[in-house]
DNA sequence: AGTTAGCTGTTACAAATTTCACAGCGTTAA
DNA sequence: TTAACGCTGTGAAATTTGTAACAGCTAACT
């Protein structure tokens, strides 16, 4: 099975949908409805959901509990998904807090960080640790994906770190792209990007606008 | 001029990268330098610089300080951005101390939340307004775009009464797909999202190790 | 001045992604 | 039981996005 990085984007977004309408009591939903929400079209609903292997029914469409059965039995998160944070700025410690310990999925196993100042402290219910120790911590962790919450010098040397420890998958708010193996997969979250894009497509806007007038 | 979304992006990159460049010195650097930088091909580079206009040069490359400015106006940030931030939790906070006011051309004018214990108050910076002075706020600081870090549930309402003030552009930080008007532009960041994704290809990348051997 | 090497700009091609369209099916209602 | 409706699953078309290839040019060298 291959499923492109979008389709497994917006699968985890139809499966936060589900959950949601499970909560509210609804049994079943059907293509167009999660298109809405989704903001997507129903055909890609449907298309998406192939790849999961689930099948709806023509009369009442999903039967919201399955699919949400399906779909996380698909992400394979039975245990939860396991994370590290590297660089505990404010931006770290903001994540820390997000995915604070108690009922989510996501559970930040341990923070790392150069200053001695910030480690041997907890979190936001994180422990922090140095960041000498993170292969010694790594080893008894087992399987896990790093979320790198650090300057744009520092990313690259440690994503090499990280991936010489066999991590897999990288989540990167460093605005830099990292070199990492094959093997690896690697999510850029960049905010100045993203405004930038906001700003650029928001002043087109408003000249069309203006224009139209 | 219409550029897709994916080209705008790699266009902040790039000026980005041109930044860099440019306060280490380097005068001309080649398409296939960027594209190493930003993890993409030469005729990407080349293709994307096309919207911009500007022209290299086949035996130099691109003049770096030209192109950085070629990108600024393409951009026309000439006045740097102006934005406002909604919702002072944990990650509202965080982005206001990473945008700090000073020589960034980023300028968050103002924060909002509808806590009361939380406004009046200066936050890295910013001053932080009740919820309901919004629209009056507005009024005054001209052309922004909306930087969205508030909780799901309330996202939608505040994102129509954005629009209703003449937003353009939002960057949308809650798990929800807003509904707007045509001519408003959206952004999301869903962090949950990401590492789900980083999860489900680092557990694809590991198992497909496991095969091979 | 003429030649060469190698990069750019751009067109043509390929791949990925989305949308269309419709056969087939399950439920409902008569 | 049968008929009808309307949704799903999916092959095929359309669109978007990325890649390859090459003519043309410019600096450097002879």
């Amino acid at each position: 099975m291959n499923a492109s990085d979008k389709v497994i984007g917006r699968l985890s977004h139809y499966r936060l949908l589900l959950s949601k309408l499970e909560s509210q009591g609804k049994t079943f939903v059907f293509s167009r409805e999660l298109a809405i929400m989704a903001d997507g079209t129903s055909a890609q609903v449907r298309r998406d959901l192939m790849v999961t292997g689930y099948e709806g029914n023509p009369k009442q469409g999903y039967n919201v509990s399955d699919l949400l059965d399906e779909l996380n039995k698909f992400f394979n998160f039975s245990r939860g998904v396991n994370a590290v944070l590297i660089g505990t700025g404010s931006l770290g410690r903001a994540l820390l807090s997000y995915f604070m310990p108690k009922k989510s999925r996501y559970n930040i196993m341990a923070a790392f960080d150069s200053e001695l100042s910030k480690t041997g402290r907890i979190i936001a219910g994180t422990r922090c640790c140095h960041i000498n120790e993170l292969e010694f911590e790594l080893k008894s962790l087992g399987s896990v994906v790093a979320i790198l919450t650090l300057p744009a010098e520092a990313a690259q040397t440690m994503a090499t770190r990280l991936t010489n420890c066999g991590i897999k998958g990288i989540l990167n708010f460093a605005p830099v792209r990292l070199r990492v193996p094959d093997d690896v997969y690697v999510e850029n979250i960049d905010v100045t990007m993203s405004l930038e894009k906001v700003a650029f497509f928001a002043n087109q806007k408003s000249e069309d606008r203006e224009k139209e007038v």
